[in-house]
DNA sequence: CTTTGGATCGTCT
DNA sequence: GACGATCCAAAGG
């Protein structure tokens, strides 16, 4: 990983970071869903409305984390990317578990199968421990908190769709997922990719309730 | 399987 | 004072 490649645009950077390896100590995960926010031009952004003490992290440099408070018990973490000031990022969603299964399911008793561990934006976060003491932090450095590649390369064509519970762009398709990966918090809300979608999009095997 | 509502608090109006 | 870039359990079909 090398911060000029994460200098362009969040269209551009969001589908690269799919298959990329987001590292926290022991815990690995592969991200496999992600979402693209635009900055001043994107109403959706926590940047649109200009800079502020929360959203400070995203007006620096590319490479570092993002992390924010939300619901009142959830953190979400993204990578600032484009040029510094820029202020664009792209929202981890989902990621697949690699290694620190153990400290994972500690994270999240809640969770029963391994899919379940990373398939959101907040599960992602709470099963690998990350918290607002990260935001800040320089994904390219030598931290406990790392972006790196393992030579896996990103989907030769991502699936795309509308973001998830944002309401300003609903039309946008700034959502970018691993085809057919079973980490990815909503599959699909459009186009099927594997099997058969019911109405609201989850996955389902033909005859089989889990 | 689907729908609904509760939890819970920092941030910005 | 209102409302989230969410998650989960419980209740209803």
């Amino acid at each position: 990983m090398h911060r000029e490649a994460l200098a362009a645009d969040a269209l551009v950077v969001a589908p690269y970071l799919l298959n990329k390896v987001i590292v926290h100590g022991e815990r690995a995960a592969r991200i496999v869903e992600v979402e693209a926010y635009q900055g001043a031009e994107d109403p959706a952004s926590h940047a649109y409305r200009g800079r502020t003490a929360r959203n400070a992290t995203m007006f620096g440099p590319p490479g570092l984390l993002y992390v924010y408070f939300t619901y009142g018990m959830h953190w979400c973490a993204n990578v600032v990317c484009g040029p510094e000031g820029s202020a664009r990022a792209v929202l981890l969603r989902a990621a697949s578990p690699l290694e620190g299964l153990c400290a994972m399911r500690k994270a999240r008793p809640r969770a029963r199968a391994v899919e379940d561990l990373c398939n959101g934006p907040a599960k992602l976060c709470q099963a690998l421990g990350i918290t607002g003491a990260a935001n800040g932090v320089d994904l390219l450095g030598d931290g406990e908190l790392r972006l790196v590649s393992d030579g896996v390369e990103p989907p030769d064509e991502p699936a795309v769709g509308p973001r998830v519970g944002v309401a300003a762009g609903a039309e946008l398709p700034w959502r970018f997922w691993v085809p057919g990966s079973p980490s990815v918090s909503r599959p699909s809300s459009s186009a099927p990719t594997m099997g058969t979608v019911d109405r609201s999009g989850r996955r389902r095997k033909a005859h089989s309730s889990r």
